[in-house]
DNA sequence: TTTCAGGTTGAAC
DNA sequence: GTTCAACCTGAA
């Protein structure tokens, strides 16, 4: 089955390749040098980068204009976090290519429960392996699985994915989500929701702001995870204790906290290894 | 053989 | 409310 040409757009702030591995996503494959191909619930999509555009092949094209949330102007978010200080005009500068992907709910707090502890490539292919067991077929193919199908599945199962200790998260989570209204969720500002979040198994304040930044659209959040404690004492002002890391960069960064912290991520796993290790 | 990887949990201060 | 060990797994 080939995929049509569903649209083309300016890669100056749509870089492929930065926005699919800057850790926010995890269905995804590269292909070849300048092709990659993503999924989301049961949606697929060929995204190539031809230098002076971005093509993206798709049977759903208006659903990844929506996910790559392509209404939103990058340009006027760069100029406003690059003014804020050298190292974020640095790290914008670097990043300026990344994307805040618009994902699905459902599918981002499992994904994210999941990465806890976890590496990047072990997360990828124990939420591939879940899709293959309890996703529907698609004609490209599995989907994310349901609620339900995820809630039916014995515990054991994860762990024979390779789940391990997080097996029980999955199926207790699951289980919370059958008869749960996430639009619940939809309707509640980000400190509220996020205090939510925290009710469900396997999630603490990492992946609660994990969720609501990919699953929320929520701005006005920012995970920190061991990189960004890295960043905070390589970069910025001391006397914060870990725990309150993740507010000091909210008050610093507002709506736009988020995408900072994707940039400031970002760089820093990509230039920050020397820092960090000196830092440590 | 350890350590570490994009943390959370539950118990014990 | 804070600290701490324990926790699956696999690659370095």
């Amino acid at each position: 089955m080939t995929l049509p040409l569903s649209f083309s757009c300016d890669p100056e702030y749509f870089s492929v390749s930065d926005t699919l591995e800057c850790g926010q996503i995890f269905r995804y494959r590269k292909l070849s040098a300048n092709e990659y191909e993503v999924r989301s619930r049961d949606k697929y999509a060929r995204v190539t980068d031809a230098g002076d555009r971005v093509d993206v092949y798709t049977a759903d094209g208006e659903y990844f204009r929506n996910f790559f949330d392509l209404d939103t102007d990058y340009a006027a978010k760069v100029a406003r976090i690059s003014a804020i200080s050298p190292v974020m005009k640095q790290a914008a500068e670097y990043g300026k290519g990344i994307r805040i992907l618009r994902q699905d709910l459902s599918e981002m707090i499992f994904s994210f429960i999941i990465s806890a502890n976890n590496n990047i490539k072990r997360i990828q292919q124990i939420i591939e392996r879940i899709c293959d067991e309890l996703g529907e077929e698609t004609p490209f193919g599995k989907a994310f699985p349901s609620i339900q199908a995820l809630a039916a599945a014995p515990q054991e199962l994860y762990k024979r994915l390779g789940a391990g200790y997080r097996d029980k998260y999955i199926v207790d989570t699951a289980c919370r989500l059958l008869d749960y209204d996430l639009d619940v969720l939809t309707g509640m500002d980000s400190a509220h929701a996020r205090k939510e979040l925290l009710t469900f198994s396997g999630v603490g304040p990492k992946v609660a702001d994990c969720i609501l930044l990919f699953g929320l659209r929520r701005g006005d959040v920012f995970p920190v995870d061991t990189w960004l404690k890295k960043v905070y004492h390589a970069y910025f002002e001391q006397g914060h204790r870990d725990s309150e890391i993740s507010t000091f960069f909210c008050n610093l960064f507002g709506e736009d906290a988020g995408l900072c912290q994707q940039y400031l991520f970002y760089f820093m796993r990509k230039y920050g290894q020397n820092v960090a290790n000196a830092v440590k």
